[in-house]
DNA sequence: GGAAATACTTAGCAATATGTAG
DNA sequence: CTACATATTGCTAAGTATTTCC
């Protein structure tokens, strides 16, 4: 995927005005880390697309009989199946949001915005003033206490707007109604999304009940609320005010219940024998286990990965031991246990339906108590309660760990983390306990423990994306990018001075902030060898970066999950010359940024804006070019026409950030299939046309195709169904060039970590799109925060 | 001051749910 | 209703950035 960087495609046009040299680059030191040694590190560029740590699965593996045994053998769940005691948690405290809060909301918003035309230097000073301990000076300074920081980046109308509601939040109380099956059952079918989440997930205020009820009644008229003032009372864009976080340092909560977590069922053998060298051999349940994994995974693109391979034997042989029969995996025979996983599947699948819905409800009877957790008095969603069950490690691409066996966790491997007076969760293993308990209220997580395939990270669980914890960050990030903004001009200036510094780390630091900028480049941080070979930006090394003469160059890496990033852009002539002599004398595998590292660089980014780190980039980035193509592309038309326009604002967000996905094994087949019906339903235009030609003519039709012919013989009905099918010819082809336009490009990522929700719901609101049909009922929960958004809001 | 530990955010793909054509 | 396609959710790996430790 390459891509040209035009000035068009910029959020803000690059202005050369030459600024005060305001910033004194950071000269830190930096581990001198270039080797200009082994020839034999060099590699990459050639051996590098095949390794995009894709696992396609090819379906047709080997021939499987499908078993009419309708008995699955199932989960040995954990059955503790005490009561929940979160339930008896009921929130009395009386917080309606009324219509006035709405009020207030929206005028919030409003001189929110107009502060954007505020000068920054005023802005500043508006915000210091607000700032509990005021620092009295502006752009340059650092901001020394975290604490400040919700502050500082809220406008004073906002702040006033929080702790106004602070005594009345009504964010989300603890209500009998989150119980999902009781109402689901008659009503939700048809009831809109986001009325149901609002019953499912947070629970529901009076005003939003006498809601639903409108709401339901006009569904069936009409889908579309016409009026825009409906359409901004419309229940879908209710919205879930934000706690104000506490101010009180690090603290995060006061009291904090959970369930803890659930484990998963201890490994039940089945006993199929494994052939070595022809010969069945038996294994141990440990030893069968470990080959079931490898073995499940026998039709996916790991087994082409000798790296995946040679770990699994590693720790599978240490299983077997050193004697035993099997001494090679090349005489190993996995067919009959990879016989047995698919005929399990099939059994699955077999089932019928009502069998399927009797398991899933046990099963969600089960892990009820632990989808919740109560945050100072509010029940919020757990996201990841399960822990991760034993397996292979599915390292991404060239991963030195991957196929690895990554071991089971059990409660001792567990801390968990919970209020002081909260009961603490019962220990799901018998027998076992809790590694440690904690009651530290500086940290959100809600239970970790180490991650066993990388000794020095850890497994979190935390609370889910509509949390309003995560609400809050989110807010937070959305607010610092937009601050971004109003320093960028600025920012910009500076590194553009600094293209020519005769300091070469200030001039390092000056080009990669400008990669960063003008590519939505990542940080890039230092990685230890344990781990895949990929780079960000201040860890690009010579050879991921050619001058190409003209000032253009030719970026070509790796990044994040080994997805490789290839764009040619032309740059500034400085830029361009700078390159040159960064690469000077060094050898492939050197850091491009030998004087640089990220936490030089973010120092850096610190003086420029307060709280400014690499990353604020790319989520202002993705915002303002969402913003800006949104605002620029609308045109009228009706609402799947205006859907249309924010896909495409939202690809070329995601081409930004180079977020990319694999082309799905079905792609070019359903291409073709909808080509063949294209050209099918063409034909049968051709034809039309002919006998619409004789049915003037006073002819009857060419061929009687159909019995249902008489209607058919006037030209009017032939010109209609003339129409009809161009129209529908026009529809799969469009379908079909979207489609293949997007087969490589992933839209929800950026949907999800760095498009301002406000954005998208405003829009939504100006141009009457229902917003369920840019966000799906999760997002929607995540973005609960942003839907009382006022229509006018820019990012 | 630098490495390691920590906590939280971002990422693609697999599994599952839902929609739709036949 | 079934089968397939598409959309959504779940899972967990892989990042960023700050704090802590030595």
């Amino acid at each position: 995927m390459s891509h040209e960087f035009d000035d068009e495609d910029r959020p803000i046009t690059f202005k050369r005005s030459s600024m005060s040299k305001s910033n004194e680059l950071h000269s830190k030191r930096r581990k001198s880390t270039s080797h200009c040694h082994d020839g034999q590190s060099y590699k990459k560029t050639s051996d590098v697309l095949s390794s995009n740590g894709q696992c396609s699965s090819s379906q047709n593996g080997k021939v499987v009989p499908s078993a009419k045994a309708t008995s699955v053998k199932c989960s040995v769940g954990i059955s503790t199946a005490s009561t929940s005691n979160l339930k008896t948690y009921t929130r009395f405290s009386s917080a309606n949001s009324n219509s006035t809060n709405h009020l207030k909301e929206d005028k919030c918003e409003n001189s929110e915005d107009e502060e954007d035309k505020i000068p920054l230097s005023v802005r500043m000073k508006m915000n210091n003033d607000n700032a509990k301990q005021a620092t009295p000076n502006v752009s340059t300074l650092s901001v020394k206490r975290p604490l400040d920081k919700l502050d500082s980046l809220h406008s004073s109308g906002k702040k006033a707007k929080l702790s106004d509601l602070a005594s009345s939040i009504n964010a989300k109380q603890i209500s009998a109604k989150s119980e999902p099956h009781a109402e689901e059952e008659e009503d939700d079918d048809d009831i809109p999304l986001s009325l149901v989440m609002n019953n499912l997930a947070t629970s529901v205020n009076n005003k939003s009940f006498s809601l639903k009820k409108f709401t339901k009644v006009n569904k069936g008229a009409a889908p579309f609320v016409k009026e825009k003032e409906k359409l901004k009372k419309s229940e879908h864009f209710k919205s879930t005010k934000l706690l104000q976080s506490s101010g009180d340092g690090q603290k995060k909560w006061t009291t904090f219940v959970h369930n803890g977590i659930i484990f998963p069922p201890p490994y039940n053998p089945h006993g199929v024998k494994i052939l070595y060298k022809g010969k069945p051999v038996t294994l141990t349940p440990e030893q069968e286990e470990v080959a079931t994994w490898f073995a499940d995974m026998w039709d996916t693109e790991y087994m082409q990965n000798e790296i995946f391979k040679n770990n699994f034997w590693n720790d599978w042989q240490k299983l077997l031991g050193k004697n035993h029969v099997i001494q090679n995996v090349k005489d190993c025979d996995f067919t009959p246990i990879y016989d047995w996983c698919q005929n399990e599947k099939d059994k699955k699948k077999q089932m019928s339906s009502a069998e399927k819905k009797a398991l899933r409800e046990e099963k969600m009877k089960q892990e009820e108590k632990y989808k919740w957790a109560i945050v100072d008095g509010v029940k919020e969603k757990v996201g990841n309660f399960r822990v991760e069950p034993p397996g292979l490690f599915r390292g991404r691409g060239k991963h030195p760990k991957t196929g690895h066996v990554k071991k089971r966790i059990g409660p001792n491997d567990v801390i968990i983390n919970i209020g002081k007076d909260a009961p603490i969760p019962e220990c799901p293993i018998p027998g076992a306990s809790w590694k440690e308990i904690r009651h530290d209220n500086t940290c959100s997580w809600l239970a970790k423990w180490r991650d066993p395939t990388k000794a020095k990270s850890s497994k979190y669980v935390f609370l889910a994306a509509s949390s309003s914890w995560n609400g809050q960050s989110d807010k937070e990030k959305y607010e610092k990018a937009r601050m971004l903004k109003s320093y960028i001009g600025n920012i910009r200036a500076a590194y553009t001075k600094g293209f020519t510094s005769i300091d070469i780390t200030k001039q390092q630091i000056a080009v990669a902030t400008y990669f960063i900028d003008k590519l939505a480049l990542r940080a890039g941080n230092e990685k230890d060898d344990e781990e895949a070979d990929t780079v960000g930006c201040c860890t690009l090394k010579v050879e991921n970066v050619m001058a190409e003469g003209h000032n253009k160059l030719k970026f070509d890496f790796l990044g994040k999950d080994s997805i490789k990033y290839e764009n040619t852009v032309e740059v500034e002539l400085p830029v361009y010359n700078a390159i040159l002599k960064f690469q000077k004398d060094k050898c492939p595998g050197d850091a491009l940024f030998d004087k640089l590292d990220t936490s030089i660089l973010n120092a850096h980014l610190k003086e420029l804006m307060p709280n400014l780190t690499a990353k604020v980039f790319r989520t202002f980035n993705a915002s303002f070019t969402l913003d800006d193509k949104l605002n620029k592309e609308t045109k009228d038309g009706d609402v799947a026409e205006k859907v249309v326009v924010y896909q495409h604002a939202n690809k070329q967000v995601a081409i930004i950030c180079n977020h990319q996905r694999s082309v799905s094994k079905s792609h070019s087949s359903q291409i073709s299939k909808l080509s063949g019906k294209i050209d099918e339903l063409q034909a049968v235009l051709k034809e039309l046309k002919i006998d619409l030609d004789r049915a003037r003519k006073g002819k009857p039709p060419l061929k009687c195709s159909g019995v249902k012919n008489q209607s058919n013989l006037n030209p009017e009905a032939i010109e209609k169904k003339i129409a009809q099918t161009s129209a529908k010819i026009e529809k799969m082809q469009r379908d079909m060039h979207t489609k293949e336009d997007l087969k490589t490009v992933a839209l929800g990522t950026s949907k999800i970590n760095y498009l301002d929700p406000r954005i998208s719901v405003a829009w939504c609101k100006r141009n009457e799109v229902p917003i369920e049909k840019i966000f799906s009922k999760t997002l929607l929960e995540k973005f609960a925060w942003a839907m009382d958004v006022d229509p006018d809001f820019r990012f």
